[in-house]
DNA sequence: AGGGATCGACTAACGCTGTTAGGGAGAGTC
DNA sequence: GACTCTCCCTAACAGCGTTAGTCGATCCCT
């Protein structure tokens, strides 16, 4: 469905060879192999078999382009959502682990996610979902929505700050571990007498056991949920007030 | 102290024009005026009435030129910390109040912090103060460091989400405000049958009041830290254990 | 079937970026 | 006075996003 009209031996088209899908795909393409800082303009276009120049009959900016990955991203999230079992906490948990599980498996996707807020059909697609499953366990529409929000972006937060040293790392060419165990010596090395909370807490600070970290910051966010008004559950034995 | 051997009339110069110090300074003024994408090595060595290349002999990378103002953002941001006055509760939502104010009042700062982590004296600074009040109000090491990070993580989350649209609207040349809504208005238009819940929550998911949303995570989150153990306070009137 | 409009690619070029190579003036040291 | 070290310089490179202008292929209309 994608590769239509690709250029044919006499340099001539047959329709098409770009659309915006198969420029998204070519973008994410591009992204997965090469990383972000290598797509460019110039390189999507060699994925689509094209020249630059060319994108910006579909797209205004690259600005654009990357916006339109950000959905695609995100579409493609969608399909990795977990099944909602009726418990939130234990839903709201799983939603947040999957979409961190997705984000890591994706090259440099926090750094195309962070900032943006997508507005094509994968961002609704994701936002319906969860959405939806905290209105089903009975929070207001208002609370559910921030709870959406302040997820997302505690986890694209987390993933970033993880994801971004390894692509550094990448780039200069020096072994992941190497790098974020650094900046834990580093900072183990300052005067304690000065920084002693600082000095001692180096470790759970720098440390590479982000899950940890991660754990103990979305439990709490949960933890703070339990307090919050909900409407009561419909009792599935007896029948809906109609 | 800082303007010590610019360029003489004759083109000559005394001593260094360009000191660690300097050049990170010269960073933020460049960085505060126009802005993260208008900060080139050329720029900032304009700033200091220099030869981009000159950078080179101060600084690896401009990467490396970013994690210096990273840092030298935290150490100005260090220098509003609010007071502790001994309700952990009350210190640790001023603490995440004051560091969004900072990051909002500092032009693209969130830019230059997100998915860095500063390993000089400003956050070193920031680390400790909070660090140290954490541990007054009796929380254990890891749960103080685990705090502190999500809190970072969490507060320079939501300033880059409300930043960054900010910068890009500048950057196209539209009206803030309407470079908000617009998103809205595009989720408001999505077909309300597929979609009921993200249509609902449109105005809550995008709307200007970013205050709101901040608040109700912050405050979940400090709820959540109410039922972690704490070492008990020591009584003033009673002597110390010694 | 032919003519005109439109679509969707092309080449060429601009100004900008980060970065390297190599040169050379001034200060400090023996 | 010669040597060395420090620190800035000029020149240049490859790559970037983007714009202007061109031109063949296709579609619609008569």
């Amino acid at each position: 469905m994608t590769g239509k009209g690709r250029a044919r031996p006499d340099g001539t088209r047959k329709r098409p060879a770009v659309t915006l899908d198969a420029l998204v795909e070519a973008g994410l393409a591009v992204l997965e192999r090469d990383g972000l800082d290598a797509l460019s303009m110039r390189s999507v276009a060699a994925e689509l078999e094209v020249r630059a120049p060319s994108l910006y009959w579909h797209v205004r900016d690259k600005e654009e382009l990357l916006d339109l990955l950000a959905d695609g991203l995100l579409g493609r999230g969608a399909r990795e959502l977990p099944p909602t079992l009726g418990d939130w906490r234990v839903d709201l948990r799983e939603l947040a682990w999957a979409f961190r599980r997705f984000l890591k498996n994706n090259r440099d996707s926090t750094r195309v996610l962070m900032g943006r807020f997508p507005s094509g059909p994968g961002m609704a697609a994701v936002m319906e979902h969860q959405l939806a499953m905290l209105h089903e366990a009975g929070f207001g529409r208002q609370d559910a929505a921030y709870i959406t929000y302040g997820l997302s972006l505690l986890v694209s937060g987390f993933v970033y700050s993880e994801q971004r040293p390894i692509t550094a790392a990448v780039a200069a060419g020096v072994p992941v571990g190497d790098a974020v165990s650094a900046i834990g010596d580093t900072i183990a090395a300052f005067p304690a007498d000065t920084y002693p909370h600082l000095v001692a807490a180096a470790r759970e600070l720098t440390g590479p056991d982000i899950d940890e970290r991660f754990t103990f910051v979305l439990e709490r966010f949960l933890d703070g949920l339990v307090a919050l008004p909900r409407r009561p559950k419909a009792e599935p034995t007896a029948a809906p007030d109609a």
